[in-house]
DNA sequence: TCCAATTAGTTTTCAATCTGAACTATATGG
DNA sequence: CCATATAGTTCAGATTGAAAACTAATTGGA
């Protein structure tokens, strides 16, 4: 696209300062990638109820000729499948049913502290095959929990081979903060890992999208959003051995200019609070982390499943020490919330992690600080808990994948045929 | 463009469920929309430089004949006008210099506790007409309020007829919440308004863009972003009676979900602080607002202008109390920012506002208390003061209504070929 | 049984828009 | 005064969606 005047341009000595970059220009195509897009995603939405051309066109507002030519490219190109005669007993000539194809799918990953998973996504965003190992990855080198994975791996992709699923990409959660472009996980305190480079394309070697790398508590964030419960805009509460969190801002995430927004476990709860792993002060983490819940409890060490049993039983006997833990979290968990919300205007709350499975104690202490420190910004019944359980990063980390496909056909449409 | 098969889409009663509403389909169209904005944005940027229709083409990546086409259509309008030959000295035609039409205009205009402002800003930003007049507007009507602010007005009006500037829109920027579409000031706590409607339409009859309603912290950011030294991402901390925020992200201004982010005045900084008047506790702005910081300073009461001045003298004169109100202020202004900066990433802070006039003493209260709870978060050189002073308020708001047409000129052309 | 009515989807014509190449316009410098 | 260089315009060609006419497939009633 370098041109003969832009050279020329250059070469003028005495020219002012050259135009400012800016955006790429419209084009005519763009049209049709923005429309590809549109049906694609419309398919998505209406799900189940698997769409026909006319109702698409009534829907996008695009006319039948034009949703015919736009649905014909994502036919051919596998994304999307005519699913038989859709017929609803009135006159007329039904309609072909369309759906995002169930013979492609996504592969979600997740490496965390205590456990790997992997999971078979389909485009319709259905958990077809499901495997979860524990493994004790805290200390652990990169290469040797990649080889862990690997194995569940290899069974994912045997299922969809099995289903004659092609795999189009994965999706790989971790617990820290990572360099998405270039495949580096910046820092996983939990795992301690620290600017390690990882390989996720070496784990399905000749997918066309490739692998993903992604935020343990962000994808767990779009998960909840595409496939959980959680509303256009949400923070999501990640209770890991650190406290983390994915903010959902217009059904998107929010990640600010350097990737790591979120960052809810070190939001300052206490100005003359103990000194945190970050090297801050009274930050959240030092209230709310499992450590500090654990220790406030009188847990003892162990394994994170056993003391979590410990302090759950701990807490159904009623034990001050259990109780005053949690209570606290909770409390202060409620302050960095009510900032939180307050600086991003957001009214919705989902937790997950240890948060999810303490709800029950956790909740009131937090409702009640909520209250205190943000009176009125959140009704109770818009803090609510994750529905997906274990499954809800793997989705979100797949689904990542999924939604790039969504959000551009067109790109897909040309790598397809190419091949 | 409701058509024959979107009615009949809807009669059909066994149909599924509709395909869900989703965002507008690229039409032809639309193309040249965006490459209209694209054009008048590359000329806006490049400011002073006056770029030639053959530097867009190679600045923007569109073709001379796509430029000129583009070019002709926002000359006509007057958006855009051709400020004679550019030649600089080398061989070859001499290209037409194009810039944003220094005889279109938008008046900015402020109501705030103590005084009324109104500023005439062309459409290549100069602020070509300034004045302020004192007003105690605490506990004024809002009528009144606007009655004053019309006197003002008219001035700026007269300065542009004068100039032969047409006024195309205006901007009016108050100190509280505001919904914007229904044009009301939801609250302004240090007005002593709630849910006040305002007719600020009435205050430039017949301008084709309207007047626009804002707030005051997030104009001010604005402000700071396009006629100051702000960067792409950075928190504006806004001190007037109310610590106030605007938060820009990727240049442009994060609102949140209902439009009230940036409420950094009631971030929690203590868990055991007092009670706020926003009903909270341990809010920013009991520690940082101006009465908390003039209290703490044994400032006796007074008017604004009289009361910064004997804090500054008492500064200058180092006494403790002084010396200690301010410091506080900044160490839990500190505590705020660290947390809103770790939460939404984000690495600048610009101050203003009362802020900035006690940014010599503030400064190194608010450095030491950054590095304490975020340690490694801000360099040093990324915490600025506003370089606009009273100017930076209108700037934003007039600019808001500017940027609305460089962002949507096709909307601007049609309008201005209808009339 | 067969045709009118109804709905889905395709084909055709048209207008909008950008690209690319050829062309015109206007300057500098030997 | 003309070669060279740069700015800007004109025009054919390609892509794309809109609009309308058309074909396809189904239901229900005569």
């Amino acid at each position: 696209m370098v041109n003969g005047s832009q050279q020329q341009f250059f070469k003028s000595a005495g020219s002012p300062t050259p135009v400012n970059e800016s955006a790429a220009p419209g084009r005519v195509g763009d049209v049709r990638r923005r429309n590809l897009s549109l049906v694609l995603d419309s398919i998505a939405r209406t799900g189940d109820a698997k769409p026909s051309r006319a109702q698409l066109a009534a829907g996008t507002g695009l006319t039948k000729a034009a949703v015919s030519s736009l649905v014909a490219d994502l036919v051919e190109s596998g994304l999307v499948s005519e699913v038989g005669l859709y017929r609803d007993g009135e006159r007329g000539r039904p309609g072909q049913g369309l759906e995002l194809s169930s013979r492609r799918g996504v592969v979600g990953m997740e490496i965390n502290v205590d456990y790997l998973a992997v999971g078979l996504v389909d485009l319709g965003g259905n958990l077809r095959f499901h495997s979860t190992v524990e493994s004790r990855n805290r200390g652990m080198a990169p290469d040797e929990v990649m080889e862990g994975l690997r194995v569940l791996v290899a069974e994912a992709v045997a299922a969809a081979g099995a289903d004659n699923v092609a795999i189009l990409g994965g999706g790989l959660a971790v617990p820290g903060l990572v360099d998405e472009r270039r495949n580096i996980v910046v820092s996983a305190p939990n795992l301690h890992w620290e600017n390690e480079h990882l390989d996720p394309g070496s784990l399905l070697e000749g997918a066309p999208l490739g692998v993903r790398l992604s935020n343990e508590a962000n994808s767990a964030a779009l998960g909840e959003l595409w496939y959980g419960n959680g509303p256009a805009d949400f923070l999501y509460v990640s209770g890991e051995v650190g406290v983390g969190g994915g903010v959902i801002i217009g059904s998107d995430l929010y990640l600010g200019p350097g990737g790591s927004a979120g960052e809810l476990g070190h939001i300052v709860v206490h100005p003359e609070g103990p000194v945190c792993s970050c090297g801050g002060a009274g930050c959240l983490e030092t209230f709310a982390g499992q450590e500090a819940i654990f220790d406030a409890a009188d847990i003892p060490e162990g394994s994170l499943s056993e003391r979590i049993e410990q302090l759950l039983a701990a807490l159904a006997a009623q034990e001050p020490n259990a109780l005053k833990a949690v209570h606290d979290a909770g409390r202060y968990l409620g302050v960095a919330l009510a900032s939180s919300a307050r600086l991003m205007d957001i009214d919705a709350i989902v937790l997950g992690g240890h948060f999810a499975l303490l709800a029950e104690w956790l909740r009131p202490a937090l409702l009640a600080s909520l209250e205190r420190y943000a009176p009125g910004l959140l009704e109770p019944k818009n803090l609510t808990v994750s529905g997906l359980e274990h499954s809800g990063t793997l989705l979100g980390a797949a689904g990542q994948v999924i939604r790039s496909v969504i959000e551009s056909p067109f790109e897909f449409l040309l790598a397809s045929k190419l091949a």
